[in-house]
DNA sequence: CCTGGGTTTGACAACGTTGTCCAGGTTCTA
DNA sequence: TAGAACCTGGACAACGTTGTCAAACCCAGG
């Protein structure tokens, strides 16, 4: 390939730019710049010669340039915990189709639930002068959010609320939906009813205890300290939480799992036993209704949680300037057979 | 909120700059340049002080800029068919660790299957520069890339070939994995096997359709068109197609599944049922060992499909100039014992 | 043929950063 | 002690685009 000094012929890695066209077309930069951006007031024949050019050059805009420019990057960010985990998918999915109608694009993130690399990832996408951003909080300080916030940051959390600052956060209720689902089994004849839970450093996991909590007080039932586990969700964690709890000496007969990665191994656990034990789970998963018997869920809506987070961020973007507000949405109990098992006839069911 | 005229104060929605942060440290522009990039040749002192004033302002780089100087954006685009489709989280995952293992972001876009979308989205992310680019196709025709990968952004596909140009691929074993799946069920005495397809316009479609003629064909077996339905994945059309195969003339003994979605909304119609009807399933998914029957399935391994995309471009990236490449990875067949059903004795399975 | 109004066009600065290059100061060497 | 070598810091241009503003042009009406 010749290395020619005709600066407006195409050279591997070096893009036209308006200049170039401009040179080309034998107009003014700005004249380009016009028709690039469909302004008003350049007649068809130049609009036609300079689109010419355009497609003669391959000639793409700049969009750094152009941002530099104008101080709108038109790109949102969204920060979560883990882009595998299915629960963040429709959310992800929500907040793209928000994005995409008006106009702007997604930069992501996955924190890993790591305050550290949260953090990181916000700063760099601020860096980026993101117009707004979406995260859901592995942090339980966002102080570090507060300059950019005022610099204009639009900042949604959702799923589970910012720590330190006062900002919009739109969540599930999981106190209710805890609690209902708890109250399910126990209106099933369940005295005894585990709970496996999160880390209580998560706000939602936090909130499900105390749903928990709530509904056996409401019952009129005692817990057990050792009917409830919270930790860490891997398998091997959750699998022994189970265990403890349904071969003790005062086994539960119904389980409480407070997630559905909890949910899913708790299933795994007491499809291999001999005893059936109720199970309600909070978040709804896929095939949920496939499994012998269908697993009884707390769903919460991934996908609207997403578009009222992105809708409030718009609202914020199109310069509605409001206090900071917390949206609550509702949960659904769905059963599906596994929270309507009753305890064993004849077992620690009597009072 | 007085309009001050101090311009190196900090406004509301107006960032300080590197200027501002110069003129507070009482240091030339450059050297904050210096400071912030930690580049060396500055006395410790000078550091302090111009640390001290980027602290004081909350001065935060603005990447617009810099990328328009450097010419580099640090950020790869990502352009997948649907986030929320639970096959592209690994997937989507392993890209964004490798992105991060090489300090760049990742900008993210759904095409939903439509081709006029995926080149937008992919042409928006080409205005932004971004480095490199990761697409799992939905158009047939990719010459629109042409002057974007000439122009130098690296660029490879993943899970189904580019058309039209020559390109980095990384794909599934599509064909011998649908061949192994219905080998699996021929095997297994299986003489009348249906096929439930995806369009055929999607590449790793035709492929597996290929397999399972091949492996018919292999076999010895004649394959009634009766048995093959393609068409979209959406639950009502697979579960017309199920129903006709199972229900017709000469019904088949076993379904072979094209890929995740179609294989739910199989396992849904098939379980209704009285005589058990033998099924293999294209892709693995969450719970498929806990479903009964368990499902077997043709695993492909979604999260290397992601790492090896993402080798293969930073590679690029770092200059390595190599000619496009297709890299396939081998799937795995896992049996659960749907896929080891024997057809019902005495039926149909006598020559 | 000139004036006035509108339309079309282009020159220029600015956005905030980084690369180049040079000035001034300090330290070391002969 | 002079000169070289080095270190630190700053002035300035450039990246590619858009906003401002003024110049040039066109046409109709007098």
């Amino acid at each position: 390939m010749a290395d020619t000094t005709r600066t407006s012929e195409r050279r591997y890695g070096t893009r036209p730019t308006m200049k170039d066209v401009a040179a080309r077309a034998g107009v003014g930069l700005k004249t380009v710049s016009r028709v690039v951006n469909g302004e008003p007031g350049v007649t068809p024949d130049t609009v036609r010669r300079v689109q010419d050019a355009i497609d003669a050059l391959g000639f793409r805009r700049n969009d750094s340039a152009r941002i530099l420019r104008k101080g709108r990057t038109a790109s949102i960010g969204l920060v979560l915990e883990d882009l595998a985990d299915p629960f963040y998918g429709p959310l992800s999915r929500a907040v793209e189709e928000a994005a995409r109608a008006h106009g702007a694009l997604l930069i992501h993130g996955s924190s890993a639930e790591d305050a550290d690399r949260e953090r990181e990832l916000v700063l760099a996408l601020c860096a980026r002068r993101v117009d707004g951003l979406i995260v859901v909080p592995a942090s339980d300080d966002h102080r570090y959010l507060e300059p950019e916030i005022d610099a204009g940051v639009a900042t949604v959390f959702v799923d589970r609320p910012p720590g330190r600052i006062d900002a919009d956060v739109v969540l599930s209720d999981s106190f209710s939906g805890a609690r209902d689902g708890v109250a399910h089994l126990i209106a099933h004849g369940h005295r005894r009813v585990g709970f496996i839970g999160d880390r209580l450093s998560i706000h939602t996991a936090r909130e499900r205890l105390r749903g928990y909590r709530t509904a056996m007080a409401d019952a009129g039932l005692p817990v057990d300290e050792r009917w409830v586990s919270l930790g860490p969700t891997d398998p091997e964690r959750v699998r022994r939480a189970a265990r403890a709890m349904l071969d003790g000496e005062e086994p539960v007969t119904a389980v409480f799992s407070a997630n559905n990665r909890v949910t899913v191994t708790a299933v795994r656990e007491l499809n291999g036993r001999a005893r059936p034990t109720a199970l309600v789970g909070f978040d709804d998963f896929e095939l949920a209704d496939l499994l012998s018997p269908g697993v009884t869920v707390i769903a919460q809506d991934a996908a609207e949680l997403g578009r009222a987070a992105a809708r409030r961020l718009f609202r914020r973007l199109d310069g509605v300037n409001e206090e900071p507000a917390r949206v609550t949405l509702p949960t659904r109990l769905i059963p599906r057979g596994s929270g309507e098992l009753p305890p064993p006839a004849g077992g620690p069911s009597r009072s």
